[in-house]
DNA sequence: GCATGATTGGAATGTCAATTCCAACTTGGG
DNA sequence: CCCAAGTTGGAATTGACATTCCAATCATGC
């Protein structure tokens, strides 16, 4: 009996050094694969190939293939907000956020509009059947759309930007705005759409500017 | 001879009165399942469950399952299209914008936000993965961004919008809303990040309002 | 250095999906 | 009424996939 493993599913367990780089291995390749046939898309055999493990690794470190989409997600929001800083922090005048969203337009451009925003299109594809998933994927947005609006919320507190504004509600247009325009452009393959809704967006956002 | 049937694949085979309706049975299952579970999710024996069909009749109609995806795509940008009508062709007002969004915003509470854009969904999901899906799925775009565009064109034609303002890029900002705060009201099961998203962008719009 | 638990390989299992086949039945035009 | 074509049922085929198992190997604290 040992190690009975406990209720509930998280269970602790001691990770060797080589088995945390192995767990690594697997969700980076798995994410990878994932961004770009979907989750349901991706099977355990083609992640196995891309990471060069075995089965029974995969099994090992994340249970069933659920657990490993889980790890997946919050992968990508690490990665993903990782990458956009020191910018993300910083989103606190408009010239900020048009160099931040630009970024993003020519990292699309860079892929050839190929495959949409790592974490919207695994929300598209969970959020309906997979709650846990979902749950996930809200925290992964809030802590996206946070440092949005802290910055306008700086803004603001320094009288840049007109009492009027609502800042949360900016800072959510403008996060729809950059998915809504990464969709479009993974669909049309040309980043225009993406920088039209951002461009927009963020011009309205200016109009709240104090002079 | 008479008709060759020729090369390519749209064999244009004559449909029994019957045959157009089994037809039409088997899309409306599909589309329905695949609005939930996606295109990937959504099995062939899924399917002849909820229309009650054998898989023969799938495959005699459609040819095979990506056949199917790609009526079901027509037929829900059909469907989608025809259920904003005639708001849709009479976007040429600031007051009827904001009317047609909101609809869409209740049509998402009334189903307690669960599923996203009908279109959008399968956009993400098969833009990628399957060529032929997304040539339909732009077209599909543009018979939607087309009815905003005509819409605010004339507004500016009349002189209410200013000369400024660059129609083409509102109208797909606008579906970019549409799009985005779909997707993030799906994720948190609240309709405020699409209200939030498509008042912004409206906003916007209105302020090139001529006065 | 040894015991214990972590890590790994690889085969085995059971399920289920996509697709094909073929035979039977129906329909509509001539 | 009759034939060719449209329509349907249901079984059979093939392959993939998620998951499990077991036995072997490796790492580490004591």
């Amino acid at each position: 009996m040992s190690a009975p493993v406990k209720a509930g599913e998280s269970k602790r367990q001691r990770l060797t050094k080589g088995g945390r780089k192995t767990r690594e291995r697997i969700i980076e390749a798995a994410a990878e694969l994932m961004f770009h046939r979907g989750a349901g898309g991706t099977s355990i055999p083609d992640i196995q190939a891309a990471a060069g493990v075995s089965a029974s690794q995969i099994y090992h470190y994340f249970g069933d293939k659920q657990g490993l989409v889980l790890a997946v997600i919050d992968h990508q929001t690490d990665t993903r907000l990782a990458q956009q800083r020191p910018l993300l922090d910083n989103l606190d005048s408009i010239e900020a956020l048009r160099e931040w969203c630009d970024r993003a337009g020519n990292r699309q451009d860079a892929r050839g509009c190929e495959g949409g925003c790592e974490i919207g299109s695994l929300a598209s594809e969970l959020a309906d059947s997979d709650q846990s998933a979902r749950t996930r994927l809200v925290s992964a947005f809030d802590r996206w759309e946070g440092p949005i609006r802290s910055g306008l919320a700086r803004m603001q507190e320094r009288g840049e930007l007109s009492e009027r504004a609502d800042t949360a509600a900016l800072a959510t247009a403008l996060l729809a705005a950059i998915q809504g325009g990464m969709l479009l452009s993974q669909v049309r393959r040309s980043s225009t759409a993406y920088r039209q809704a951002v461009s927009a967006v963020i011009d309205h956002i200016e109009s709240y500017l104090v002079r």
